[in-house]
DNA sequence: TATTCGTGGAA
DNA sequence: TTTCCAAGAAT
């Protein structure tokens, strides 16, 4: 049987994307190692995301926090603004508490095995494996949404996800060298997003056509086998946007867990039935909707908006000059887009 | 094991 | 317009 994991890393050594926190294999096998900081950085951001979607915040984080140890010394807010339109936020926030513990329990220094990766905020199994392999050479097994589509197709597994990840498992870990692990890791990853598409798979030029088991019968796109996915429920609610007459706008931080945790945002009525009462009395002027769905409902928001000055029972007045609605989720920039055009 | 948790681009 | 989905983790 042809070695796949040769075929696979001789690919990669004409063909790897250039990524801002990767090490080209030609810089790594010269000696040079990535910065365990920006690859752990990546693979957060990474995490159900799009490289378009994260190289200009990757880029923004790491010219503002350039190590681990400024990061862990950033204020929450800080970093929560930064992040925002990134999504998930919770990576946020356990970015941090991870970059702090770190700081407090490793002196600063990245540990360099899995389990320890493993045990710290917001790495999970992806993630500690990656971080090892790509960080630190190490032979980690490293199985993100990429393996799973290209063993799934090499080996046309039957076994629809998430129940066939066992045996992908194992089918990963058969592949995976003891040289040049990362390269490994990233390789497998750089087909998945390159060549073996989920769409319109490039299976012509693929350097494993001759051993896959799908492209073999001419059936790659229907794998992986795939549960199908319950409807999105709709939801709706009211969002109020006040401005004072000097121009402050009215903020509220979320609780810290849950839809959008820990991020800014204008005072809303809960979205899945909860009836929160308006900030303030005032005269409120339709402005009209705003629709945005997430991972697992669409809603639909009423925009009222005020100019008051009275004394908010929800959130706190910030100043014009301090507000951008960059630094806002994107549900909430969306209203503010709509009263700024009305 | 199943659900919760964002976003924007592509088809 | 709607659906799908992209380097998953936490609970």
């Amino acid at each position: 049987m042809t070695d796949l994991s040769a075929l696979l890393i001789a690919w990669y050594d004409r063909h790897h994307r250039d990524l801002p926190w990767r090490v080209s294999p030609a810089a790594h096998a010269a000696g040079q190692r990535p910065d365990p900081y920006r690859v752990w950085l990546s693979e957060v951001m990474l995490q159900q995301t799009t490289v378009a979607a994260v190289t200009g915040y990757f880029h923004r984080f790491t010219a503002r926090w350039p190590d681990v140890t400024a990061l862990a010394e950033a204020e929450d807010a800080e970093v929560m603004a930064e992040w925002a339109g990134l999504g998930y936020y919770a990576r946020a926030r356990n970015l941090l508490r991870c970059a702090r513990a770190i700081s407090a329990e490793h002196g600063g220094v990245f540990p360099q095995t899995e389990a320890e990766l493993r045990a710290l905020p917001g790495i999970g199994p992806y993630t500690a494996a990656a971080v090892a392999a790509i960080a630190f050479d190490q032979p980690a097994v490293v199985v993100d949404g990429n393996v799973e589509r290209v063993i799934s197709r090499l080996f046309r597994i039957e076994t629809p996800l998430p129940r066939a990840k066992p045996e992908i498992g194992r089918r990963a870990a058969g592949m995976t060298p003891s040289m040049r692990p990362g390269d490994h890791a990233q390789a497998m990853m750089d087909l998945g997003a390159t060549i073996c598409t989920p769409r319109n798979p490039a299976c012509a030029i693929c350097p494993l056509r001759e051993a896959c088991a799908a492209q073999a019968v001419g059936d790659a796109t229907s794998f992986p086998r795939k549960a199908p996915r319950a409807a999105k429920p709709e939801r709706e609610g009211t969002l109020w946007l006040v401005q004072r007459p000097d121009g402050a706008i009215l903020l509220e931080e979320r609780p810290a867990k849950g839809l959008l945790g820990g991020m800014s945002g204008f005072p809303t009525t809960g979205w899945d039935g909860t009836d929160l009462p308006a900030p303030l009395a005032a005269e409120w002027q339709t402005m009209g909707e705003v629709r945005h769905t997430f991972t697992h409902f669409h809603l639909t928001l009423t925009v009222l908006t005020a100019t008051s000055q009275g004394n908010p029972q929800r959130g706190a007045f910030v100043p014009h000059a301090a507000f951008s609605p960059a630094n806002l989720p994107t549900v909430f920039r969306k209203a503010w887009d709509l009263c700024a055009k009305g």
